[in-house]
Parts: C-alpha cells; sequence; structure tokens
DNA sequence: CAAAAGCGTAACCACTGTGTTACGCGTTTG
DNA sequence: CAAACGCGTAACACAGTGGTTACGCTTTTG
C-alpha cells in the first residue's frame, strides 16, 4: 500500500490515472496530454506500473497502458478509519432512506401484485 | 489536497495520523513511539500541520497535536472516482443489513417497552 | 530492406525530502 | 532564580525524485 500512496502523491500521476479511467491509452496519447517530455512520461507510467495501479500490454510498436483500479481499495480502506462517525452517520441515513425507498416501492409492487390477484 | 496526498505518502506520518486518532498527543508522546529522532519527527508533525491534518495547542511547554481528518475529505472524494460500482453495492449492502439489525434491535427494545408498560 | 514510428532506458543535473547532531527559547520546578 | 524539561529550528549529509537530452531496440511502412 505505501507504493500506492507514493505513487497517488504526484500530480501528474493522478491525471495519467484520471485519463485510463475512460479507457486504455498509448503511451504516445498520454505523454502528448503533458508538456513534460516523453521520457519524463514514460518514468511515471513505470512507477504507476510497479506499484500495480496500472497493467500494460505490448501492442505492436505500440504499448497500452490500463487502469486497475483494485489497488487502491488498501488505501481506500486506511482512509476509511478517519470517516468521522457524524459522516458516517450521514452516509448510513443516505441508505436507509434509500433502503426505505426501495421497500416502499416493494410494498406498491405487491399491492399492485394483491390487486392483479384479484381482478385474476 | 495535493499536501494531503504528500503529507499521506509517507509511512511516520501515517503512523502519526493513526495514533492521533485515539486522543491528542505531546510531541514527545510522539515521539518516543518511534526510533528515529526528536527532530524528526518534529518535522514530519509540521509537514502534517502545514497539510492541515492535524491542529496544535500550546500547553505550558508542551504541544499537543490532534487530528483534523476533515482535510482528507477532498483525497477520499477523489478516490471516490475509481471505486467500482460492486464496491458501492458492497457497502450498500453492508450498510442494508446494519440497517435491519438495528430495526431489529429497535422493534426487541419497543417490545420490552411494551411489557414494562404492562408490569406498571 | 531502409526509413520512420513508438517507447523505454541511460546519463546527467537540480531540487526536495528525511535523517542526524547542535542549539536556542520559553516553561516549569526545586 | 538556576537547573531541567519540552520542543522547534538550523546546519549538514545523503538518498530519492523528477526533469532533460541522447540513444537503442522493436515494429511498421513505403
Amino acid at each position: 500500500m505505501d507504493d500506492v500512496a507514493a505513487a497517488i502523491a504526484d500530480p501528474v500521476r493522478r491525471q495519467i490515472l484520471v485519463m485510463l479511467r475512460e479507457r486504455p491509452l498509448a503511451a504516445g496519447q498520454i505523454a502528448d496530454r503533458f508538456t513534460i517530455s516523453r521520457p519524463a512520461v514514460s518514468r511515471h507510467l513505470r512507477v504507476l506500473r510497479e506499484s500495480g495501479l496500472v497493467r500494460d500490454t505490448l501492442v505492436g510498436r505500440r504499448r497500452l497502458y490500463e487502469l486497475d483500479a483494485s489497488r487502491l481499495a488498501g488505501l481506500i480502506e486506511w482512509l476509511d478509519q478517519f470517516a468521522p462517525a457524524d459522516d458516517w452517520e450521514r452516509r448510513l441515513d443516505a441508505l436507509e432512506t434509500e433502503v426505505y425507498r426501495t421497500r416502499r416501492e416493494r410494498s406498491r409492487q405487491n399491492a399492485t401484485d394483491r390487486q392483479q390477484e384479484n381482478t385474476a
């Protein structure tokens, strides 16, 4: 998880991750979107690769990079221990509302079902 | 948010944040829990202070540090854009279970309340 | 098959970060 | 009020990071 945290610390690398969120990109395509040199981007890609945040595949003479966001799980889990209680409760409340909404819909659906049974 | 990400990147600083999760600590108390020198810890504390993750208060000749986890919000929000859908659903399921558990407890409590009403 | 494309790596340089020891300043204490 | 405490800062050494240009390897292309 240490590698992931260090990788995230750099703004260029964070930007690359955002770019790859859409779809895989070749190294050159990524480099074109930055003002820094292509080798500099290449080294950022290496850091991301070694942290596991990114997987690369050789396609002809190009190298495609794709996101592997699963490696962020550890960091997210670590951060969760700092989520304040009332934030947690806020989430819980929001989800509780969601659950009730779902239950209301289920009830309405059941009522409809019963009416249809009567009609049948 | 860049400051926060950089602050999080160091394992010593992450450990300090975990320590402060319990309660505020004086600089010396924090330093005692590390093998590195006290000035080294002091500088880590400065990084945390300047990133806003930590607030300090002078108390006599000691300096108490307390956590301010609210500054993590931006980073958490940024990370959320990479949370896969089924991870969100996993959280929802877990919280849904929590909601039902709470409701069961409330029902049991209500039942007890009614029994006590009968006794009264 | 020679030339161009696409990328990574090497070598180098400047800057930053992290550790150390020495020191200074304000606060408590005997 | 002098000594001890608590803590930050300064000065320094050194490793790591991030940028650059030059180069080389593999794959496509005309």
